[in-house]
DNA sequence: ATTATTTTTTTTGAAACTCAAATTAAATAA
DNA sequence: TTATTTAATTTGAGTTTCAAAAAAAATAAT
């Protein structure tokens, strides 16, 4: 359980200076002590106070040599890099036939991959409980681990949910709304469990994990079985009013349009829903010809000009709820994230370049799209992530002042 | 000029405790130390020590006995407020034909409301410079003040531009895209000069002087010319990537759908921006038979099919667009504001009914819609607001330590 | 080898901030 | 008058942070 720690006033409204330590080294990977400074503006002084606090914590490391990029003169600088051993952390992705588990070290590296198939469909709570800690278990199994090393467990899920709570207002994986969920879990598990909605994951696996040039404010579209969103600013997951509220798979993208499975009309994922993709070219032909995407996708391929029709319309009213995004936000950056979206036809340059036109040009650059056909592996890596920031968070507030 | 302040490293990264400490005695109005230390976390050693310094440096005041609601015994408390005397601020909003500045003191209270003419159309930045000194000069003479004694300058446009830099993408007011306005004003004027969007300025006002329940994430939209969007996260304006690059006006409700002024097709703008709705039903009765809205308005109350036609279609895009962006961002309230408004057509129960009807029911409270029918001496206390704030920021920096 | 130079890291001492606890101030109730 | 209550201030201590000085650990020069 986590130790009850007392928060000063300046400790809530601000990330410590311990915590921005800690994240530079996690961005950097490896950093000594003077490029932290450097890069996060705080005193070599300072610098040197935190480390050794966090060393003595056991939350960060020195490496023996450094990395080249050093002076040719001079004391060598010593790197710094995050503890692995320091926790066990668990990440899971539900999703509608399989729980994915992903056992990571306290650096994010993969120990334990692991899948368990679900029945399908909406589940009872405990049911969904129990199969939980039926993958958490295996998985742990499999890697020769004891549950009580997982310092913690992070869950991600499709619909709408409070992650500071634990609260679950509605999603696919469960039969009832509403539910304090964390605290359902906190019944079948000890240790600290972080539930939160798969597109989040999907910007903090970016956040945490991502490669190239770090963006502070972008947003992440998951294509599943609906249309997802989640949205960062500042390097930080907006969570709008009520926690996480929107619904960005039913934005209106045409007035009085398609029927959604929402029972309102002209919703973007009525268009480009893998359900609403099948259903018009099924319904359409009379028979239903396609059982999967992959048949539609296929008969494209082989020039069938229906389902031309359904995806490329799929993929202009996806353009347009991007441009809207785009038009609404002003993101650096937009990450398309999906196995969907291997298809393409949602990801095409010619959903790009479309997406493109129909944002006002103001003299700069448009945001970088970027496509993620993860599977659910690195989906659960997502959610590690998320569980590795939380249970650092915890860790760092522990460490007290300069008396160890 | 403003002197050059030091920052320290905690300085830039979070409100100090003074600022807290102001921004909570502006919020009350009028407020008692022991009530500022209940409001903010802070002890009211800390308070104590805080409101001594402000107090020093003249930027807040005692009233010396108190509002009622203190204790009926022991030690009465002492209010503090804001003192109106330290700094005198003009904002200005420039509109179409016009040029609306409004002096304060650093209450907010108004000293000078004064208005003149403006050419209309774009200008050149050297005539809209002359237009704007001679408008500030104007009001100072209204006032008996001399320009010297005016603390801060801000100016409130239409357009999409970067507040921190007072950079100008582009404005309806100038005949130029992508200047650097702020560094030619300065030629023209020696004091703290802040140019922000005007729907920016309206987020800031309600941010300031906002009545009722203070909402920490909201949206304003503005309809004026265009269609604007300011939005407020965490009670601060957040400015997208490229520091205020969206066009709200421009997101897409309609595939292929009425052209645009920008060129492109279905924005928002091009079927409830008042050039658009002239337009068609100019066109489409093939005389113009209307020459602004008010007749336009007119025609629909006398029961004219055609304008009722123009003006539902208006009001049902506009439905849908605000949805876009509550489905998106899920904010705890809409401010629209705007003179157009007082027509009624965008503002109706039928719209907010409609926007309401295609949000996606989360359990939980939908944003509550909020109209402001203000005219441009509203809007030009925005800018006001927005200048009383910078120059606070920059004041309560320069307050040093428990030194005087 | 020895000394000088360079660069990183640590130590030191002081300033700033914040708070809990004690104290003082200023009122009403007894 | 004295007790009680509440607000505001003072005091002293604990943290955090930094600039400047010192120490550490390397290479370059002699």
């Amino acid at each position: 359980m986590a130790k009850s720690v007392k928060l000063s006033h300046s400790d809530e409204l601000r990330e410590s200076s311990r915590q921005q330590v800690f994240d530079a080294i996690r961005e950097a990977g490896q950093i000594a002590r003077i490029d932290i400074a450097q890069v996060t503006r705080i005193s070599p002084a300072t610098v040197t106070a935190i480390t050794a606090d966090l060393i003595a914590a056991g939350l960060i490391e020195e490496v023996s040599p450094d990395i080249s990029r050093g002076a040719k003169r001079g004391r060598p600088r010593v790197a710094l890099k995050i503890r692995g051993d320091a926790h066990t952390i668990a990440g899971m992705k539900l999703s509608h036939h399989a729980i994915t588990t992903l056992i990571t070290d306290f650096e994010g590296a993969e120990l334990v991959c692991h899948e368990i198939p679900l029945p399908g469909g909406q589940l009872d709570p405990d049911a969904l409980c129990e199969k939980i800690v039926t993958a958490l278990d295996e998985s742990c199994a499999q890697g020769g681990l004891e549950r009580q090393q997982i310092s913690g467990l992070a869950i991600g899920m499709a619909g709408v949910m409070d992650a500071d709570r634990n609260f679950v207002y509605w999603s696919s994986s469960l039969n009832v709304r509403n539910i304090d969920f964390g605290s359902y879990l906190a019944r079948y598990l000890s240790m600290p469990v972080f539930i939160d909605n798969d597109a989040n994951l999907v910007a903090k696996a970016e956040l945490l994990f991502g490669e190239g040039d770090k963006r502070s404010n972008f947003v992440v579209v998951t294509v599943a079985h609906g249309v997802g969103r989640g949205i960062v600013i500042d390097n930080q997951i907006y969570r709008g009013a009520r926690g996480c509220g929107a619904e960005f798979g039913h934005t209106k993208v045409q007035l009085e349009g398609a029927l959604c499975q929402c029972g309102q009309r002209g919703c973007l994922e009525a268009y480009v829903g893998d359900y609403a993709l099948l259903r018009e070219a099924n319904v359409t032909s009379g028979v239903e010809r396609h059982k999967d995407l992959a048949s539609l996708y296929a008969a494209r391929e082989a020039g069938d000009i229906m389902a031309q029709s359904t995806l490329d319309r799929a993929g202009r009213m996806f353009a347009m709820g991007l441009a809207n995004v785009v038009n609404i936000f002003d993101p650096q950056m937009i990450l398309l994230a999906g196995a969907q979206l291997a298809f393409g036809y949602l990801s095409s340059d010619k959903v790009v370049h479309e997406m493109r036109r129909s944002v006002l040009q103001v003299d700069g650059p448009l945001p970088e799209v970027r496509v993620h056909g993860w599977g659910n592996k690195m989906w659960a890596k997502g959610a590690a992530a998320h569980a590795i920031e939380e249970i650092s968070a915890l860790r760092i507030r522990e460490v007290s002042g300069h008396a160890v």
